[in-house]
DNA sequence: AATAAGAATAGTAATCATTACTGTTCTTAT
DNA sequence: ATAAGAACAGTAATGATTACTATTCTTATT
C-alpha cells in the first residue's frame, strides 16, 4: 500500500533467502539473519517476507501449516522426499498440466501448484529392495 | 494402533462429512456435529477425523493454514474459485501427470497433490469481460 | 544541515488451528 | 457382571502467524 522505503533489515532478508537453497521457513531465516542483526524481531521478518512475495522477489509454499519461502520466482513445482524430508524444486509445464484438466466452460486458471511426495533418488534404494 | 472400538460421535462425524460437499474444516464439523450431539466436544471432533483419515475412510486437503475434509477418497485433484472461495474437487489423473515429470533415477512417487486456482465457470463472466 | 511525515522497527500480546493431558464414561470380550 | 482399555469432555498447551504500540529510520523538502 504505502510507498516502500528502503530498511536493512528487509535487505538482509531477502539476502538471506537468496543464499540458502532449502525452502527456508520464517523462523529458519530469523535465525540465520540475527546472525548479521542480531536485534532483528521475528515480527519484522515476517512482514517483510510477506512484502516480498506481494512484490514478487520472493515465492513461497506451504508445507503442513507452515510457510518456507523461495528465491525461485518462475514457474516450478516441488518434490518431497518422504525419507529425508527436503523439498526440491522440479520443473513441470504449467501448460501440460493445463491440457490434463476437463475445463468447464468459462473457467479461468491462474495458478498450478503441484506437489509430488515420494522418494529421492538418493534416499530410494532399500525403499525398491523392500519392494522387490 | 490400539483396536478401534464403536463409537457414537465418529459415527456422526463420518455420516456428517458425508453429507457435505464442500469440504468442511474441522470447526465445520464440529458445529454441525453438535446440533446431534450438543456435548461432543472439538478434541473428539480432531481426533476421529485423523482416525478417519489414517483409516481411509476420508480424505484431507490443506488449504492455508487449516486442514479441509472430504468424504471423496478416490483419485482427485483439487480447483479453487479465487471469486467465491470454494473448493472443488476435479479428475486428473496421477499417471498422466506423472509422464510430465522429468524423474531423476530412483525416484518413487507416492502421491500427487495438485491445487489449480482460478475463477470458475460461473463466475468468470464479468472477468473474461475485463480482460477483454 | 534541520525538519517533518510517515514507513519500518523491536518487543510484546493476541489469535487461530491443532494437539496434549486428565480424570471419567463407554464398549466389548470374557 | 466385570474388567481392560478405547473413547470421551473439558481444558491447557503449542506453534505459526498477525496485531498493536511506542520508538527509530528514511527521505523529500526546506
Amino acid at each position: 500500500m504505502a510507498l516502500r522505503i528502503y530498511s536493512r533489515q528487509r535487505e538482509q532478508v531477502l539476502e538471506t533467502v537468496k543464499s540458502m537453497d532449502v525452502h527456508p521457513s520464517a523462523d529458519d531465516i530469523y535465525h540465520r539473519v540475527r546472525r548479521r542483526l542480531p536485534q532483528i524481531s521475528l515480527g519484522t521478518v515476517y512482514r517483510n517476507l510477506n512484502q516480498l512475495v506481494d512484490t514478487g522477489e520472493l515465492s513461497c509454499v506451504q508445507d503442513g501449516k507452515t510457510v518456507r519461502y523461495d528465491w525461485e520466482t518462475g514457474q516450478h513445482q516441488h518434490f518431497r522426499c518422504e525419507a529425508c524430508g527436503a523439498l526440491q524444486n522440479v520443473e513441470v509445464s504449467n501448460k501440460e498440466i493445463m491440457n490434463l484438466l476437463s475445463k468447464e466452460s468459462g473457467m479461468i486458471i491462474n495458478q498450478i501448484d503441484l506437489e509430488i511426495k515420494g522418494i529421492c533418488g538418493k534416499h530410494s534404494e532399500k525403499e525398491l529392495k523392500e519392494r522387490a
